[in-house]
RNA sequence: GGCCCGUUGGUCAAAUGGUUAAGACACGGCCCUUUCACGGCUGAGAUAGGGGUUCGAUCCCCCUACGGGUCACCA
């Protein structure tokens, strides 16, 4: 049974790159109709952020990471807090020490600072390995502070990534890491270690800021006669500066995203797409599309840059595959903000205008020339493929002026027939009438439709008054 | 600085010991004779450098350069 977590600390918002780690975990139980689960590692409490760990539960919910062990919602191996399983780690550290792998250390923050090289490097001496048994009792006993250390056997460490292949690293690079501190709290890596076991973790995929300080969980594991789990690392995602994707940094958070208004969708569809790929050419994805296709060995190793352009390029192509209702209902409050015209149907507005924006709030400046003509240059009757210019246009108002006058059949065929007709018997090309009408109904180089669909939504009256403002213009 | 990892067009990215080295975003052009958009077509644009191994390297090995990560009682 596939068994994978998203484990992260309650300290701030998700970015991209969290989002895309638990995307990655979550689909790997997907596909192996394994469990996905959510762990809280708040083990430092100086940084603990509580409204962090509720914007956690919100954006996984909204982009549709639902997980079947968590906060909340409980499972068999729970809590799934780590501040509330506090008393399950130190007796793992305990009979680390029994077995002599692990050992008291009572060492203070001064002497420690002590031993910093002068690039502020330090690497623990080992001071407190040599204290004899009735020492420590002692020590222990009078109440002071203590920290418990790994030791770090001589010799090197292997391990295996299902990314990156064999990694070796000599243990003489790592330090006797704490495993308790001196609050009582375990370190994220022993947490996360006694955790991944007691939960039955199979995959553990995490970012590849983990992969140097991997062996040190290796060795917890052999130590402590556990079986390892399967690493993942993941390439590390870039801003364009080319910096690992942080808050500090001031990266766009997936609230914020969503905030601009891309759609939970195109997020993950992109997240996923960020250090993987499929194995044809497709790129647009729904979440239960890549439960189905995705898989970790078609992960890469280089890092990648996060790419607005192309997360705006994929929100268009998830709102054009929004049935329009949904997408009529996200783009009401924009269509109604910008036209206020009695009897506007803002369906119709909507589906005009769902194929040809990035972002639903977009929809307003497509069609607020409805309300109100805007002031407009004459030199947009300028068009060197519909061969139009000021001159042909005003000629071009003038003969629609007469054709629709008297036009009783005021819809899109009837008006579509009877401008062709109007065009044709003066020597003008559909376009050429076409394109004055649509300038002079809406001011603007750009339309959500033709010139008869404005006709239409304009209606009659307005239609022949900007058509007169326009032959005024000329 | 030590250690670890990486390097295919501006970005994402496929592929392989022998190919004209895919595709996508962005960009340019054209077409769609109702614009823009959509769509279609098309153009420019890449294997970091140097050594090997090999009949042949983008691919395997080594070195260099560059980039990133990591070296906490943070996660």
């Amino acid at each position: 049974m596939v068994r994978t977590r998203y484990a992260p600390s309650p300290t701030g918002f998700m970015h991209i790159g969290n989002l895309r780690t638990a995307l990655y975990e979550y689909l790997i139980a997907r596909k192996n109709k394994g469990v996905f689960i959510l762990r809280i590692e708040d083990t430092d409490q100086s940084r603990y952020v509580e409204s962090a760990e509720d914007a956690i539960y919100e954006t996984l919910k909204l982009t549709g990471l639902t997980f079947d062990e968590g906060p909340g919602i409980g499972g068999d191996f729970g809590p799934y807090v780590q501040s509330q399983r506090k008393a399950d780690y130190l007796p793992h550290a305990q009979s680390l020490v029994e077995k002599g792998k692990a050992y008291y250390c009572f060492c203070e923050k001064e002497r420690l600072d002590g031993l910093a090289d002068e690039r502020g490097l330090k690497k623990y001496d080992r001071h407190c390995l040599g204290l004899d048994a009735p020492e420590i009792r002692q020590k222990l006993e009078s109440g002071g502070a203590y920290v418990i250390r790994q030791l770090i056997p001589d010799g090197k460490t292997t391990f295996h990534d299902e990314v990156f292949g064999e990694i070796t690293i000599d243990n003489q690079e790592m330090e006797d890491q704490i495993l308790i501190k001196s609050d009582g709290m375990p370190t994220y890596n022993f947490a996360n270690v006694v955790d991944d076991h007691a939960m039955k973790i199979t995959h553990v995929v995490r970012g590849s800021e983990y992969l140097t300080s991997t062996p040190k969980y290796k060795l917890l594991y052999e130590a402590l006669g556990w079986e390892l789990p399967l690493y993942v690392h993941l390439p590390l995602l870039q801003n364009t500066e080319g910096r690992k994707i942080s808050k500090r940094h001031g990266d766009a958070s997936i609230p914020q995203l969503l905030e601009m208004g891309f759609l939970p969708e195109a997020i993950i569809n992109y997240a996923a797409l960020l250090g993987w790929s499929p194995t044809d050419n497709r790129e647009v994805f729904t979440l239960a599309e890549l439960e189905n296709i995705f898989e970790p060995k078609n992960i890469s190793k280089s890092p990648s840059t996060f790419d607005m352009k192309k997360l705006t390029w994929m929100n268009a192509e998830h709102i054009k595959a929004l049935p329009p209702e949904v997408f009529a209902e996200m783009a009401l409050p924009y269509l109604q903000a910008s036209v206020a015209k009695p009897g506007t149907d803002y369906a119709y507005l909507a589906k005009l205008t769902q194929p040809r924006v990035s972002f639903a709030k977009d929809c307003g400046e497509l069609v607020d020339f409805i309300d109100a003509l805007p002031d407009y240059d004459i030199e947009l009757y300028t068009h060197k493929k519909m061969k139009t210019n000021p001159e042909i246009a005003k000629q071009a108002l003038e003969v629609a002026l007469t054709a629709l006058k008297p036009l009783a059949d005021w819809t899109h065929d009837g008006l579509g027939a009877a401008i062709t007709s109007a065009a044709e018997s003066n020597g003008l090309s559909k376009g050429q009438v076409l394109w004055p009408i649509r300038t002079a109904l809406s001011g603007k180089p750009t339309t959500p439709c033709g010139a008869t669909e404005i006709c239409e939504i304009l209606g009659k009256d307005e239609t022949l008054c900007r058509i007169e403002k326009g032959l005024k213009k000329l």
